[in-house]
DNA sequence: CCATATTACCGAAACGTTTCGGGAGTCCCG
DNA sequence: CGGGACTCCCGAAACGTTTCGGTAATATGG
């Protein structure tokens, strides 16, 4: 394995100039910069990580920190993040690495062990809850992060978030505008943000034409086809008051809903109107639903990429202002809504 | 952070002693071992990874590459195998990265440029094919691998992996034994071990009970409910021959036999008796099938611990012949085959 | 009491990189 | 021709750890 040293005996040019020339360092001449560009490539060299990073205080690896759970290895969304930010991050040169803690873990004790060792740069917090204690621990420790979604406090970090308030109040008004007045909803989990928000988009939809908010209406829980199915005959049991449409935070459980409605003997969108937030997943096209959805779509792989991102320049000390976005999306209008009848 | 400088003051001792204290070397007393790992405890001191891996030339850090593919984020083998050698290793104090290669890359380049940073100890290597290129660049560079399954060569590396040989033979033999002479089987992948061993033993099974190998009733591919379907009707298609058994590579190939036959009106076992090498996926049970499936089980579960340890305890320098295992399995009867009629 | 082990310790070097402070040579301008 | 600016280069120190070689003090045995 070659080593600056081997490549300045090569060409009779000091370590450092050696080291700043394949830096890009501007006191060197183009020259030589040349020259030791070719030797290096010839002489296979690369450099030595940790030696780089004992002197800069910095590793080149980041990791996402994900409490172990049954449903793991079944959760799509968990899945599709860590092999997209393991893509990302390739890209960008850094080492990606997946740290499963045990069920049991007290998860800070994690990312400070992870931490102190000066082994990990940075952490990409995943499914941040409204007040999020690794949030609060990694800002209030003045450790790098980025965070997909983001807190309902004050947001000082580096995030990348979809405007999850507006989500839920497109969809919602959407089905207004059909003249729909009992519309329920089927959120993600409490707790998280952007479920939360999309609550709020919905209640400042329903405030905003005047219906009542009713909280038998809505329900949560993880984002399954069984969450549609089951939350939807579990509406229809409490018959007098079955909603003419429904809210869906997610294209799976509008799938669960249609698999309801079927059931149920309900035709979409004449006895039901069904709206949901598409994330944009292969393998579940909501263009391909008969009939169609009418989704608000934003490709959830769009995000991918502005977040490494975001976290490896706010490792190389970029504003945090600058490392923030909420992303827009858009409202797509399909055949599994119609005017109430 | 505390360094081993800033113990060595407070305690009054060498850099030396506090190193070997806390490496446990025998030259130093006990009472100064207690004092040293005390006061580290206290001021909180966490070895920094990159100044150790320097000077040792070893980085604690592995590493998994999996070309990317279409399919990726749907394979349930590979997230299982992903989110399980990562907790394995983190319990073994290493860091585990996944490194997705792009589609189109040349994997071994990939392979040479981890291990040239010195960034990486070593890798896993999973689902090796029947002559693999990967472990033959590893092996002759001397890099640290283990393999998870195994290659058709000579075995000159770490690995962990079942019997399929006898897997083949025994699911095959199960059948004959049962007066069975027309036996399908639908494997894995073509080209990778565990097909081919699979293969093997189904074909001296059949040898050893005089019947003539018939290649129309052999087949393979991704392993999915649908292959079991659509590979089924096709041995219908053909119906004269179409066999009275059918050996599966996979619980979930079995699945889809189940779909074929309930679609073609066959009833399992009087019509089509089936057998399955089972992993024993968690969300997939053999015993709930209907009728209950008859396997070979054997937990794909117990193998992260060992396929984990071998590779750490290779890196340690442990020779090779110790690092290798070829796990058995347990054969389970149910109610999916039957006496031929 | 001398020689030899044994125990407990230490200074210095080494790993490969970046960076700090400085210095020699050349060019331009007054 | 003197002096400032610019270009290109270099030696040495530093990052935090492990390890090599050595040393002093104490124990052991004849």
């Amino acid at each position: 394995m070659a080593t600056l040293k081997d490549l300045s005996r090569h060409l009779g040019i000091s370590v450092t100039q050696v080291s700043r020339a394949l830096n890009g360092h501007d006191d060197v001449s183009d020259d030589t910069k040349k020259r030791v560009r070719k030797a290096a490539k010839q002489l296979n060299y690369v450099p030595n990580m940790s030696a780089r990073k004992l002197v800069s205080g910095r590793s080149g690896v980041v990791a996402l920190v994900q409490r172990n759970n049954p449903d793991l290895i079944e959760d799509h969304n968990f899945i599709e993040t860590v092999t997209n930010l393991s893509i990302e991050f390739s890209k960008l040169g850094k080492q990606f690495v997946l740290h499963i803690a045990p069920e049991d873990a007290d998860e800070i004790g994690v990312y400070q062990r992870l931490i102190a060792g000066g082994a990990l740069d940075g952490f990409v917090v995943h499914e941040p809850a409204n007040d999020d204690p690794r949030v609060e621990f990694l800002t209030s420790n003045d450790i790098p992060f980025v965070v997909h979604g983001r807190t309902m406090g004050e947001l000082t970090y580096p995030f990348f978030d979809i405007d999850n308030f507006e989500v839920g109040y497109q969809l919602t008004k959407h089905l207004l505008d059909r003249g729909h007045r009992r519309i329920a909803l089927i959120n993600g989990p409490e707790g998280f943000t952007y479920a939360t928000l999309r609550l709020q988009g919905y209640q400042k939809a329903l405030s905003d034409y005047g219906v009542e908010f009713d909280p038998n209406l809505v329900t949560s829980g993880r984002m399954t086809e069984e969450l549609g199915l089951v939350k939807t005959i579990e509406f229809n049991s409490l018959s007098s008051n079955f909603p003419t449409a429904i809210v869906a935070g997610h294209v799976r459980i509008a799938k669960g809903i249609y698999q309801a409605a079927e059931a149920l003997g309900l035709t979409i969108p004449r006895d039901l109107s069904v709206v949901s937030h598409d994330d944009v997943i292969p393998k579940l096209r909501a263009s391909a639903f008969y009939p169609a959805l009418t989704v608000t779509r934003s490709g959830l792989r769009n995000s991918w990429e502005p977040l490494a991102r975001y976290l490896s320049q706010s490792l190389d000390g970029q504003a945090v202002a600058e490392l923030q976005s909420v992303s827009s999306f858009e409202f797509v209008a399909r055949a599994s809504t119609a005017d109430v009848s």
